[in-house]
DNA sequence: CCAATTGTCGTAAACGTTTACGAGATTTGA
DNA sequence: TCAAATCTCGTAAACGTTTACGACAATTGG
């Protein structure tokens, strides 16, 4: 591999200067930094990655750490990619690049994200699939990498968040279904403790509590993320006495599982019981379609790399907003499946 | 922070003796082993990644290249996070990490991948979404990168790869197809260069030729990724005439789209038309459920892994496989979308 | 014309590891 | 008992960069 060794010897110049030119160093002259910079191009020099880290203490990436759930799949995926989208965005305008660190279900999250920061890799951490309860915080902070969570923790440590704001989810649709006479509402919550099932189960519950209703015990149904969980739920509804006439889903996929569950005990969909869920781009093309809240994933993104690199010291200046906390407002969009009254 | 030299001074000894003790080399006393080791627990050593990697020459990371498609979709989510899963599997057992690298819709790919092996982070290299014309691949080659793709290429460089046996989908597809009456047979390809498009047209053509029956070029319908290309395909075989009596996509995503498409149009799949795509999540819960072929990912991901070490110097001893090429057998599942006969 | 400033570059240390080499101490074998 | 073998460890170089420092020459200002 050719090195700035061979590069300065080639040139004749010290291996200070070649370095200086490279890096655009002022106190060079322009004609040999022409020099260095053409042969570095014919020469196909490339700077080795670790030598520069040891010596800048810095490595220029920054890591994202998401989850795939049970049954091999990804909690809404096109919801990570448009997220992906908006924080590479910000980090490309200061040369660093995104690596994403997918953690598989069978691995435990706070090993795989323990393993990962010691890696040495980054820079910097987003973490995702927040829990309520989440000792990834409180290492990252023991740490001292520099990090953003994308959702709220109990046990968050000062650092930065960017979240949705489910609770206003809980309580629009809540308001909706009751508007169109619905009592007997359900809710579909993830199993594990990921803080978002939290927030809209607070919210759903304290909805219905002011308009004189109650959520009882067996309308909140708990599945795994993803269209099997959504199956699974229909069929906990097939089960229920009263039957639900309404059901406002946490998980962002597993409205096409619970359709067809539905289906299967013919229960149809925006006729016999209103749905309503999250945004996702499959749900978008369901029949009946999901009425649905949705986000600017972009924006978010971009928020979340904002967020991140206020925290970064190198950054600070260029970001000067200190720390974020900041709650996404949910998009309305209404669809086929509650558009009648009970 | 804490490097090997603080331990070293802490307990007295060289800094030799530390590296040696904890990398577990033989010429060390086992007393000061273990003094070592309990010091580096207490006073929370972890070794630096850029020093080690300088000196070693190796980062002890491998990389996985995806790109998002259009609308912000990513081919296939689960599809590749399951794959995702084998690869990991294979490589954890060498405690190397697997860093997925996520090059979006906006970005070049090409580029995109040489900033990514520039940058050094990995030792190794998987490519996906494997185009006919891929110069990404002699790129890797020109570099000596250890690197093998998920797909075959016209412009592979005589690295390993791993594939899906798209030849026999096509094959098996259309030979349902005629098997059940159909004579007017449309295929949903991608609007780009990746070769997997490539193979199944070239194997449905073959295939109907074979059975005295033309592909004529209408019923070559090309859209992007994801449920917006099958809906868009919907619409583009609305206008046909005459109108294609099945359909096989291959897209594993766009099948959901197709179906609201059609129905907005009147036209109910699995009775008006057959449609056979490629297997996903979503679509074994489609109503009706999809006709599939699929492949067992996780073992589809173990081979890339595999395959990699083999090309990779340090592991060869280990996985003496030398160069493989080998397209997996789809599996078929039944579903409900065109069990009828035309 | 001389001192001060500026422009350009080489020197060498440093980042945190790993490892070849050799030295000293201890053990082994006959 | 002595040479040889073995065990244990320290020394120092090396990996490829970046950068503080100082040296020297060229330019500037009065």
């Amino acid at each position: 591999m050719v090195g700035i060794k061979r590069l300065a010897h080639h040139l004749n110049i010290s291996i200070g200067t070649v370095s200086r030119a490279l890096n655009g160093k002022p106190d060079v002259n322009e004609d040999t930094r022409q020099r260095v910079l053409t042969a570095a191009q014919e020469m196909g020099y490339e700077a080795n990655q670790s030598g520069r880290s040891l010596r800048r203490g810095a490595t220029g990436a920054v890591g994202f750490m998401v989850q795939t759930g049970p049954q091999f799949n990804v909690q809404g995926d096109n919801f990570f990619t448009t997220v992906f989208d908006g924080v590479q965005t910000v980090l490309n305008r200061h040369h660093l690049d995104l690596i994403v660190l997918l953690c598989s279900a069978s691995e435990d999250p706070d090993q795989y994200l323990r393993r990962m920061v010691l890696r040495g890799f980054v820079d910097g951490m987003i973490i995702s699939h927040t829990r309520r309860i989440d000792p990834r915080i409180a290492f990252l902070a023991s740490r001292q990498l520099p990090f953003v969570t994308l959702g709220r923790s109990n046990t968050d440590a000062g650092q930065s968040w960017i979240d949705i704001d489910f609770e206003s989810i809980g309580r629009l649709a809540v308001e909706r279904f009751i508007s169109r006479g619905h009592r007997e509402i359900a809710i579909g919550l993830p199993v594990d403790d990921i803080n978002l099932g939290h927030l809209m189960h607070a919210a759903v519950e304290a909805t219905m509590l002011k308009h004189g209703l109650t959520l009882s015990a067996q309308n909140l149904l708990r599945s795994p993320p993803g269209e099997l969980g959504g199956y699974e739920i229909a069929n906990q509804i097939v089960r229920l006495n009263p039957r639900p006439t309404a059901i406002l889903l946490s998980d962002e996929s597993s409205a096409i599982g619970l359709y067809r569950g539905l289906l299967e005990h013919g229960i149809v969909p925006g006729r016999d019981i209103a749905v309503t869920g999250r945004d996702s781009l499959p749900v978008r093309f369901m029949v009946p379609s999901l009425t649905r809240y949705g986000q600017p994933l972009r924006d978010l993104g971009i928020a979340l790399g904002e967020a991140l690199l206020a925290t970064m010291p190198a950054y600070q200046k260029l970001y000067p907003t200190g720390i974020v906390r900041r709650v996404w407002p949910p998009m309305f969009t209404e669809g086929e499946s509650d558009v009648f009254d009970v």
